[in-house]
DNA sequence: GTAACTGCAAAGGATTTGCACAGTT
DNA sequence: AACTGTGCAAATCCTTTGCAGTTAC
């Protein structure tokens, strides 16, 4: 459905002079395939070796800081320890997330109040916002469903329908 | 005048069981006198370094770790690769944050609307929200006023009140 | 053809950890 | 004594970088 988001994020490499290597290529198709997932570069690159063992994870980096400067992408920090990556939205900086402390997974948010808040920042500090990060963390719907979370004081709980 | 604060948080270690060392009245006795400069592990070292050299960079990350634990203090993240820590407030999280890009100061946020905005997700996504974490990035007041961000060319016009 | 790109391995920076010693209870 | 806490240094983790060989344009 977002094909023709990966034309245009190719376009944009060759609009800038760089390269349409098969190396970038591959990295810009996965990135679009699993939108929405948050890899990170270890991700990607276990992704991307999958058919092309060759590649190495400097490539990957490389290739995922200069989508960042391109706009093509955005790095979200989730709090592991690693940048993770998100394609980036053409109209409107969006890293709005929701990351459940059971289950793990992320949300995206898009609210209206977040302009909101922004106009009432910009106004009471006269800070001029260009970009921002939002993050909330707590229970998703369903593990909060769940209540899987009383049940355990301390953590460690293994979520592995996959066992 | 945040003096009692530096109490009850010795106190808090000594009612989770935890000895209040000299290297950690120190460290807490520095984090009250540098409130809301969002020191780094290795900032806060040279500042114990100064009159206790003998400390060792890894007591200080511990003791961060410790106090983060007791909610004493919370990371923040600004962007620069390192952990950075405030006083956790008492009775709300408060890590709402506008990060100026051109002086790199950090000013803090108390903005209801913010709570606006999480009884929305909660309403909308049916998401627990336990803890947050708001960053604004852009242009403080004086460095807008200065405006000594028009010379960039990379950015232009587009948001421009001052035409 | 050639500057851009890649793969590999080594380097880098922040944080953690293993271990023997020191300080408390 | 039995632990907890500390200092040091080595280890770890993610990410970057140097360099020689490769390749897209």
């Amino acid at each position: 459905m977002k094909r023709r988001g990966l034309r245009e994020a190719e376009q944009r490499l060759a609009d800038a002079d760089y390269r349409l290597t098969p190396q970038r290529a591959l990295i810009l198709r996965l990135l679009f395939e699993h939108q929405g997932e948050h890899l990170s570069a270890e991700e990607l690159h276990a992704l991307v070796g999958r058919t092309n063992p060759e590649v190495g994870l400097a490539t990957v980096y490389r290739t995922l800081e200069l989508l960042t400067e391109l706009r093509v992408l955005q790095a979200v920090d989730l709090g592991d320890g690693r940048a993770r990556y998100e394609l980036a939205g053409e109209d409107r900086h969006s890293h709005h997330h929701l990351l459940c402390l059971s289950c793990g997974r992320v949300e995206e948010v898009r609210d209206d109040l977040l302009e909101r808040l922004e106009q009432s920042v910009e106004a009471e500090h006269g800070f001029a916002i260009l970009d921002h990060q939002v993050k909330f963390v707590g229970l998703c719907r369903e593990c909060r469903t769940r209540e899987r979370w009383k049940d355990d004081p301390e953590r460690g709980e293994g979520e592995g329908p996959g066992g």
